[in-house]
DNA sequence: GCGCCATATGCCTTGACAGGCATATACCAG
DNA sequence: CTGGTATATGCCTGTCAAGGCATATGGCGC
């Protein structure tokens, strides 16, 4: 269990990441909007945060959980070379490889991001 | 075993679409590529075809196997929510939830529920 | 036909991990 | 302090998938 990808490979810490893509949340709220019993909202979220995908805050008893997607960049970055297959013409695709699934080497150079 | 979450979780599977993006292979060049035992290398590609991500083409008696990305698309509609945190400033991204995540909170408040 | 090459499949073992449950820790109100 | 709430952790169990190995399938050349 240490790559993204084994991390988001569980349905439910999907769920969660998606939560608190519009909010931070307790671990109450999470248990109550996904309807997974509390030990296993904190075990996962005991993942997400081993992983830095997720940070906690102190809230009196509570814990306010909020996203730190950096980690999904790894995520981002492995999809990029597959993503230029699709952008066209999903479609068409399948010709599209037949046609050229070679000759277009484009260049490799690797995005630079802020 | 039915996600695509599921299926890229696997170190040597995408091990194997990341070859079959410059070009299709057979199962043997993909075997000495990735230095995956034989039998290994067809189970992958089984669970890789099986998914959609893969097809074959037979070649004498070799099958080339070429990348078919279209499921990789619910891999990118899942990412995209979470895209917008980190093009900007990740840097940022912190003093960014605290400031407009959630209007509404209430910040030490022990909130009574019921 | 026979042997050879390339690939697929079946069986078995092993290890990881999620789920359930009980319990521990921590904090708050009175 | 007491009781109640919120969250974390430990143990156990079932499941499931990956790896290793032997073997089956199927096309090729002779």
């Amino acid at each position: 269990m240490q790559s993204v990808f084994d991390i988001i490979a569980e349905p439910n810490r999907r769920a969660i990441l998606g939560l608190l893509v519009s909010a931070e949340q307790s671990v109450g709220e999470i248990e109550r909007h996904l309807r997974i019993p509390q030990p296993a909202v904190s075990k996962h979220l005991r993942v997400l945060r081993d992983a830095g995908l997720v940070e906690s805050t102190v809230d009196a008893q509570r814990r306010l959980y909020r996203l730190k997607p950096e980690p999904l960049e790894e995520l981002e970055a492995w999809l990029a070379p597959f993503r230029r297959f699709w952008s066209a013409h999903i479609d068409a695709l399948e010709r599209h490889l037949d046609r050229m699934d070679r000759p277009t080497r484009t260049k490799k150079k690797p995005r630079r991001r802020r």
